[in-house]
DNA sequence: AGCAAAATACGATTTTATTCGTAAAACAAT
DNA sequence: ATTGTTTTACGAATAAAATCGTATTTTGCT
């Protein structure tokens, strides 16, 4: 065990990792176009974001080809354990219940997710 | 409409923020020494952060006193708000069922909390 | 080969956050 | 009033994050 395995990711790179972890491979143009959607950043910007989190090893990369091809390394589940931890932590007094009930009231979930939340709830009830 | 309002709390700000928004109020030593059971900072630190944090305006002081008394300003709800939308966003591709879903399967919630939750869902199902 | 376009490398600057030392002020107790 | 303790004010150092300009490299095309 030498790693690590904890490098949090900054709100930028966050940003990119969205990317990444959505189409699993990107090049720089494609995560700066993406990103331009809701952001101001000059396209250099990105890319040294990106070769930043290269070293860091939070994404690989495939150079064989012109253009460097992207991929995330850190999983989208670790992340997301890490950060909601922190999260209910510091914003939900240590109750996940409560961010439970934050999210489902604060935003429109479909029928079907309304099913699935409601399976998973039967599941922790039997036990 | 002059402000604003939309100071996105630093990190180290939140967890003032979360022993703030615990005790309504307290002065730099309370918070000082609650934030040394789990971190390592001098007082000066602490001082110094929550001075910052007055001049953000993300907490109000009462100096009438010998010692300062601090108290949150922006509400727990807001930020929870604002942090949520974001996480949601970018960790969760947007969909706050997923969120839901991993916060529920993570952590252990009492029958009482699940029963809230149920209460929840069954509201937004009748919609 | 020679040129233009697109991409990367890299250094430097700027901005934001964090940390802390030192000095001044406020107060309490004798 | 003097002294010691606690607190605040403030400036500065450090560190971390984000931004960008310029140079170089790679490649595709004629």
């Amino acid at each position: 065990m030498v790693s690590s395995k904890y490098i949090k990711p900054t709100e930028s790179e966050l940003e990119i990792l969205r990317i990444l972890w959505e189409r699993n491979k990107a090049s720089v143009r494609d995560v700066h176009e993406e990103l331009s959607k809701t952001k101001e950043a000059g396209y250099t910007t990105t890319l040294k974001l990106m070769q930043i989190m290269f070293e860091k090893g939070l994404v690989g990369r495939d150079d064989s080809f012109k253009t460097h091809v992207y991929h995330p390394v850190v999983s989208r589940e670790k992340t997301q354990k890490q950060l909601l931890g922190k999260m209910i932590t510091n914003l939900f007094g240590g109750s996940s219940t409560e961010l439970v009930i934050h999210a489902l009231g604060n935003h429109k979930a479909s029928p079907e997710e309304l099913e699935e939340i409601q399976q998973l709830l039967n599941n922790l009830k039997k036990q």
